[in-house]
DNA sequence: CTCGAAACTTACCGCTTGGTAAGTATCTAT
DNA sequence: ATAGATACTTACCAAGCGGTAAGTTTCGAG
């Protein structure tokens, strides 16, 4: 199979589970929007389990290059996990299927056998827990105080990335433009407050 | 139905909704765990959307009360906001499975027709907005702005509330317990922050 | 031109799904 | 005692599910 036909495939798949869930989608109903049968997609991928984890593994690894230092420039360790939750926000923002397919994966993960959820999170973890402790306020914290600090500001962007249809659905679609354009700032302030601020006594 | 029944009934939906979500739990599934045929549920529940519709709604219910002052005192606007915010984090943990449904209804808000997901938001983030202004630092902040804020604040809470399998399942159990025994006094920490900082210019 | 592999399609299959229809048991108010 | 509502059960159904088997078409390398 070609390369961009197989991306292809993927991202239609990404979209659909990312909206509807892994039960909510069938793989008839993904082939019927690639305007194959779904024998097709059986053919290529072996099963809607196999299908769905390709998915999530082509998530992991776009994941994997988010704490990469942009430009090779030296940044101060304020300024890298400044800049690693601005990405993310970016990120969360241009790629809204992502976030909600890792929203549901982390639901998920604890009752669905085949999950890769584990160990794609793991070295992300791992590596927000370090750059957290790489901060001067942070120097001392334990991993579990530098992760809960680290997962506070995750949940924030996270969370917030996958409210759009909601809250542009309670407040209007021009209150919500204006709630978006305001919100980098706003989390910004955030960052710096828990960058600044350390680990409680 | 006896009013007690009925409440047993829509327990064990609402805890199989949490963990696999509306497409992946079948009628039948819910009324075996009940000791009852699936047509005993779809008698007094009529369909399946009708069920899932009466746990949301005795969730909404829950929701209302929250934001309710605990025993009357007079609090300042600070200590009202904090209160709130750790009362939050509290309810999610004891009961996890009303986040967790909630966070898939607002995955899936925008696509299931029947969903109930923004009435019962809407005047718990009015509510919000308005307690946010009542802090003297967001005085002058923007509607936009003050939802912006409490929502980060949501969002670190339920974000996390959610991850529990996950975190235990990648860190082990000890380190998940040390870190959610931590996590309350970090997130005290945030909230201060937030209260303290106000809106950026 | 040919041959084989890759990319499909058509035809099924057994199972589960939500839902209907029709009956039966149980309880309660008169 | 009885009538009627309430709480079920058994029997069934059409539709959709993921997956298998067996062909057919397409296509690129030799």
């Amino acid at each position: 199979m070609a390369r961009v036909t197989r991306e292809e495939y993927l991202d239609t798949a990404e979209s659909l589970f990312a909206e509807r869930g892994f039960y909510g989608v069938s793989i008839a109903a993904i082939a019927d929007q690639l305007g194959l049968t779904k024998q097709a997609l059986l053919h290529h991928f072996g099963s809607k389990e196999k299908l769905y984890g390709e998915v999530l593994r082509r998530i992991s690894e776009r994941f994997e290059t988010l704490s990469d230092n942009p430009r090779g420039a030296v940044m101060s360790s304020e300024e890298t996990a400044r800049t690693f939750f601005l990405n993310l926000h970016a990120t969360a923002s241009e790629y809204p299927d992502q976030s909600r397919l890792l929203m549901r994966e982390l639901l998920d993960n604890n009752q669905r056998a085949a999950s890769a959820g584990k160990w794609y999170l793991k070295p992300f973890l791992e590596n927000l827990i370090a750059m957290m402790q790489a901060l001067p306020a942070w120097k001392a914290s334990s991993d579990a105080q530098a992760l809960a600090a680290g997962y506070q500001l995750l949940g924030a962007i996270n969370y917030y990335s996958i409210s759009e249809p909601t809250l542009s659905g309670i407040f209007g679609s021009e209150a919500y433009e204006e709630l978006d354009a305001g919100f980098p700032a706003q989390l910004r302030g955030l960052i710096d407050a828990v960058i600044a601020t350390g680990a409680p006594d």
